[in-house]
DNA sequence: TTGAAAGCGCTAACAG
DNA sequence: CTGTTAGCGCTTTCAA
């Protein structure tokens, strides 16, 4: 089925790199040497750098011609040693796979740039103890702020981001205590909606498709509230398959497969989130399943390819940007600690 | 069909924070203070932290004591300065919408973080001015090294790059020059291939749906090279249609549904993506048309939606996390420049 | 409006 | 094996 193409090859480039490993490092240009160039002091420059205080428009031209001349670039690292604190911002999230998560650091990077900040990122692998490897990590860089996903943490990393001083930013889960600033949504009471949706659709033979639940701790408060929510109507699961990996497209499709060969007469599927349920929707197409007279199908996130499918997904749609967005401005900004809750929005789509 | 829930509210946490923002900020505990409780001097904090030079077990007991007792976070900001170069690599990436740049992100953060160095990213929308304005930024942090994406760059960026004397890994492209470390494959070649293959398997009216070819410089290679491909074997476009926007399922799907509306005696249609492309299968799903029998599909990346689809997708899969891990592993490194290039591999899947 | 000088917290010689 | 002493490149008082 696969054909190999487009050989590997390694070889020496043919041209001569335009950036020459000349083993006579020159020494980069400081604002020492600006100063010099333009015949004013140190801090002279460093003003007029900055914009902050204050100097002449002949003084300004001054450095900004030297400042062109040599091809100065600032130092951060010197500036920010100098000062008090860095513009760096570190982002923790638990991958990438998932693009639930690069949605996250589009929304907090435009943020970021535009408030003159820089992101520094880290993948846990939804693992905690990674988490609080990598915050240690991120905090020797004197962030100015952290943002961390969800709010289960080791003890370890809570005692050290405290200790840090450092504002921290908790994301996507409002279901608990936070530390500091919390952006999100709950879960819970999504899991529950969902419920209420499908069983206010008829639905009584309802099926759970899930992940790895014991990392993924918003999945699992998704969980809780949808079977409370199923609860409240006098109804249970009528089955569940759980694989233990992360979420996937694969793993929608194996489990939802799996799940029907042990519980035939199930009415609906609910997914942990629209990749799994994208991953059914391809079960039930391929198998020629109908949807929703079948089967009916039920997402978590509102990613477009639910959206696009031929039948819309029935989902919820979260505002994973503007939740990026959000911590990065309140992380950047001195207001007191906050709970900011985005709330969510039921998609009814086409497949329940 | 959308119904608001989890109502969108702002409230102070109820609990009082974690991270207590004490008016009186306590001074950050320093190499000098470890060196103080551990009664040794600084210079022997340093070396047993870094586990570099020589020291007594005993002393290393004792400073490791005083740097739990204490608390203590090594400053990086400080270390870089006093030492040479920064553990800090700068990634540029023209998106995080299309899930290739997170994967390519995924192979880089995982080296990186094993050679104990970190990333700090920046997105340019696919704008090279902005890529000029990100590098420089970036620059200023001093790193060891700078990922960025494709061989196209602004004059100035490239003179930047050159004047910083950083190592720089040009990404996912490698037809034409470099500057330095080029890791990737042949986009024009897998255009060709691409060609090839849908010629070979008896398609004859082939009409092409793509995204903004300006902006994106390798989706242009592969339609070049696909032309080339067409065009060897005696044969033209049938049509095509560009979306003037990113790539998205949601272009693919309008795209192809504009193109058959002009072209209707399409045999197949190539995408410059697997997401252009899914949106095709979307449209061929809604309106009853049978692929390959009355449309063959074709898209490029080989992402995993395509491998689970009802038909796999016919495609060209590439070593996105594999080309992240290997720039990586270069740019820390002190070999020559270099041209990596890692293949693809053409997928034939069931949709042509 | 400007410059001199004193650090920021750490590393890297260099003595001892 | 360990401490002392210079800086790294910049920002920030504080005088001038």
């Amino acid at each position: 089925m696969d054909e190999a193409e487009g050989g590997r090859r390694d070889y020496r480039a043919e041209a001569e790199p335009l950036t020459p490993r000349d083993g006579a490092a020159r020494r980069p240009v400081t604002l020492a040497d600006v100063a010099r160039e333009a015949r004013v002091g140190e801090s002279t420059v460093s003003r007029v750098l900055r914009s902050h205080g204050s100097y002449s428009q002949k003084t300004r031209a001054q450095v900004e011609a030297a400042v062109a001349r040599l091809g100065y670039v600032p130092n951060r690292i010197a500036g920010t040693l100098a000062s008090t604190g860095s513009r760096l911002i570190g982002i923790v999230i638990p991958s990438l796979t998932n693009i639930v998560f690069p949605d996250l650091l589009r929304g907090a990077t435009a943020t970021l740039e535009a408030e003159g900040f820089q992101p520094v990122i880290a993948v846990t692998d939804y693992d905690q103890d990674r988490e609080e490897t990598v915050v240690d990590s991120l905090l020797s860089w004197r962030p100015a702020g952290l943002i961390v996903t969800g709010l289960e943490h080791n003890p370890g990393t809570v005692r050290r981001l405290a200790a840090s001083g450092v504002r921290v930013a908790e994301l996507l889960d409002v279901d608990g205590p936070g530390l500091d600033i919390v952006v999100g949504y709950s879960n819970r009471a999504a899991g529950a909606a969902s419920a209420r949706h499908l069983v206010g659709r008829g639905y009584r033979r309802i099926g759970y498709i899930g992940h790895d639940l014991g990392r993924d701790r918003r999945a699992a408060k998704r969980y809780a509230g949808f079977r409370e929510g199923l609860g409240a109507a006098g109804l249970a699961l009528a089955g569940e398959e759980r694989i233990a990996a992360p979420s996937s497209i694969e793993a929608g499709r194996t489990g939802l497969a799996a799940l029907l060969a042990r519980v035939r007469d199930l009415d609906a599927a609910y997914f942990s989130n629209d990749d799994m349920a994208l991953g059914g929707y391809f079960h039930c197409l391929a198998r020629g399943l109908a949807v929703p007279g079948r089967l009916a199908l039920f997402g978590y996130n509102g990613l477009d390819v639910g959206r696009l499918m031929p039948q819309p997904l029935a989902t919820i749609r979260t505002p994973r940007v503007e939740a990026g967005a959000t911590a990065a401005r309140l992380v950047c900004g001195s207001g007191p600690a906050t709970v900011v809750d985005l709330g969510f929005e039921l998609v009814e789509g086409a497949t329940a």
